[in-house]
DNA sequence: TAGAGATTAGTTTTT
DNA sequence: CTAATCTCTA
């Protein structure tokens, strides 16, 4: 083994005997242990295609994969592999084979949210898109939790809950009629179809000899009893997890499933990883203090042998402008003086949204930096127009798709045409009859496109995926559409994606012998192209708290530290700061050798100036380990005050105008 | 059908 | 106050 592992450690990873859960505080090498003991079942003759290491992002999946890769090749290069990715990957393959039980091709699309909110609006006859998002997140909540629509039916407790669960039934039965999946569908159907028959659960048992997840502080009730269905009575698996690192009860995690475990599996062993390989001691103290106001599930104490290190660093701004050009200054000065990397820097922030404030003082500053999160590449117009042929020619049930693909470029097909197809549109478009009765331009249109459509399909089983996607692009015209609908500099952009897209497509289909078809499906779980993300690329990073989870860096900016932004206020509201608590906690254990934490004194709020209190969590911290900055009053602020006091103006006279 | 102007809604985190 | 969506007009 390549790497020294110390004794709970290597503990952890010659325990095969049962159950295991890992406990493992922040930078406590936990990656190293999977790995590590992924390498060790193989050794010790495990047959690694009955090995599955399962991860929540498709980065730590990615990032398992590349640290698992030296050592197996070295042992036998042609071996079949593990299994390592991410939860709804490993859904999607279990789903892809045991579709027909659920009534579904083997082909089925998958929708994202942004696919999904039309289907909704149209189902809750809404232009309400907040409404529409709420009932989203509603049944998504449901689903996860193992309610199905009578059951919410049942116990809504408000008129809006109740009219989401009026739709929730229709809202699956759209679905199925689309032959269309969505991301919570990927953990709960394949649930279904093992819980259905037990042979089918026998198959997956089968499969898979040893089970290890990543994260699993994060799983939700699905993903917790899809764990249990595949797992059986053989219980061999290893969970490795932080409780204190719990950060996405909002999307339906659950620690129950955490308190569960011991009871669930009499003869669970728990191995806690309490060296801290990461931080500095006064880093380590502070976060330790802080997360010591949360109830704890296990007790748990992180120790360092790293050395005392800097103290915090605590520093007020005026507003978010400063408090950006601040840390930019700080970022230029400490890389000068240390003559490191910029990638050795990240500022991490609850939202977002606040992203912006940085990448401007950055620039100004000609800080090279990377926005982590955000917009997925996969999210961009141009992909999605080109996704949606790609799921037409796979699954011609999906209407989505056929009015997306029907009606970009345009081709003379609009909403009057699609209206007399009704439902079943590509069936409809095909069926000569139907389009009988249209005008001699529509019918033309819809024919020569399903001839198109058709004939891809038929080669995409047979030719390689680069070469078919390539053609569609051309056939129907993209790059001219692209140029006669937005200007020139838009254009090339978007443009240049596509061809990126379509090199990238060419590529992963000759990498895993893959058709088209086969492509399309996993496009769904992707964010990112791979090998993009410019990992390599000397750059601050700018990240979401949550995005930040797993990552380290010798100089951490945990900014924006203001009551209703960390915690933030709707989690306040909700009785939520517990959560909030771990998300600082996991901010503050990013970092290696210093922190600097910051707030704002004033911040915009939709236009207008909101004055701001610290963070409760900045006093919740070690205080000895904290160095304040001089308040000292910045010339800035009476200009401000004044500026504050000019919106007020402004808005009077607006409401008067009214 | 596209483009400009007006209006309006928004702010949590993501597979 | 933006940014995005909607609406109206050419």
């Amino acid at each position: 083994m390549k790497f020294p592992l110390n004794d709970p450690q290597r503990a952890a990873v010659r325990y095969t005997d049962g159950p295991l859960l890992v406990l493992a505080g922040a930078g406590s090498g936990k990656t190293r242990v999977i790995t590590a003991k992924i390498a060790h079942l193989i050794e010790q003759g495990a047959n690694p295609a009955g090995i599955a290491a399962i991860t929540f992002t498709n980065k730590a999946a990615r990032e398992m994969r590349e640290r698992i890769g030296a050592p197996l090749r070295r042992r036998d290069g042609a071996a079949a592999a593990p299994t390592i990715c991410t939860f709804h990957a490993l859904g999607l393959k279990i789903l892809r084979r045991e579709a027909a039980s659920m009534h579904l091709t083997p082909r089925f699309s998958i929708l994202d949210p942004g696919d999904i909110e039309p289907i909704v609006a149209e189902l809750l006859a809404t232009g309400d898109r907040a409404r529409v998002r709420a009932a989203q997140w509603q049944m998504s909540a449901w689903k996860n939790a193992l309610i199905s629509p009578d059951q919410a039916l049942a116990r809504a407790a408000t008129e809006t809950e109740a009219a989401v669960a009026r739709i929730y039934g229709g809202y699956g039965a759209a679905l199925s009629v689309y032959q269309a999946v969505d991301f919570d569908d990927l953990i709960a159907l394949p649930v279904a179809a093992l819980e259905k028959d037990a042979g089918t659960a026998a198959h997956w048992q089968g499969r898979l000899d040893y089970l290890l997840i990543d994260e699993y502080q994060d799983t939700n009730p699905v993903q917790y009893r899809l764990l249990r269905l595949l797992t059986g009575s053989r219980a061999a698996f290893t969970a490795v997890g932080d409780d204190d690192q719990a950060i996405y009860g909002w999307r339906g995690a659950t620690l129950a499933n955490l308190e569960q475990l011991p009871r669930d599996y009499p003869s669970l062993k728990v191995i806690k990883l309490e060296q801290n390989y990461r931080s500095s001691i006064r880093i380590l103290r502070s976060a330790n203090a802080l997360i010591g106001h949360n109830a704890k599930l296990f007790e748990k104490a992180l120790w360092s042998e790293l050395g005392l290190g800097e103290p915090i660093q605590v520093a007020p701004a005026a507003d978010d402008q400063a408090e950006a050009e601040s840390v930019a200054r700080a970022i230029a000065a400490l890389k000068f003086e240390h003559r490191g990397r910029f990638d050795d820097f990240a500022v991490l922030y609850r939202g977002n949204h606040q992203a912006r404030a940085f990448e401007q003082a950055l620039r100004a500053q000609n800080i090279p930096y990377a926005v982590s999160g955000g917009q997925s590449w996969f999210d961009r117009t141009e992909i999605r127009d080109l996704v949606a042929y790609l799921r037409l020619i796979a699954n011609d049930d999906d209407d989505p798709a056929f009015v997306r693909a029907v009606t970009t470029p345009r081709r003379g097909v609009g909403a009057q045409t699609l209206e007399h197809l009704g439902r079943g549109l590509f069936a409809a478009a095909c069926d000569g009859a139907l389009i009988g009765t249209l005008p001699a331009r529509q019918r033309e249109a819809l024919s020569e496109f399903c001839k198109m459509i058709n004939s891809l399909r038929y080669r995409a089983e047979r030719e390689p995926a680069g070469r078919l996607i390539d053609e569609l692009v051309k056939t129907i015209g993209y790059e001219d559409y692209l140029f006669s609908s937005c200007d020139k500099r838009e254009a090339q952009t978007r443009w240049e994606s596509i061809t990126d897209f379509v090199r990238w497509l060419s590529r992963k289909g000759e990498a895993d012998e893959r058709n088209l078809l086969e492509l399309t499906q996993s496009i769904a779980l992707l964010t990112l192209l791979e090998g993009e993300e410019g990992q390599d690329a000397d750059a601050v990073r700018l990240s979401t708290l949550h995005a930040a989870k797993g990552l380290e860096f010798a100089h951490v900016f945990l900014v924006g530290l203001e009551e209703g932004v960390l915690p933030h206020r709707e989690a306040i509201a909700a009785g939520n700061v517990d959560e909030e608590r771990r998300l600082m906690y996991v901010g503050l254990t990013r970092a290696q050798r210093s922190l600097r934490l910051s707030w704002c004194k004033r911040r915009k709020r939709a236009g207008e100036w909101q004055s701001g209190a610290p963070s409760r969590f900045i006093g919740e911290l070690a205080q000895e380990d904290l160095r304040h900055a001089e308040t000292a009053l910045e010339a800035g602020d009476a200009a401000r005050d004044k500026e504050a006091g000019n919106a007020r103006l402004r808005q009077m006279r607006a409401m008067l105008a009214r």
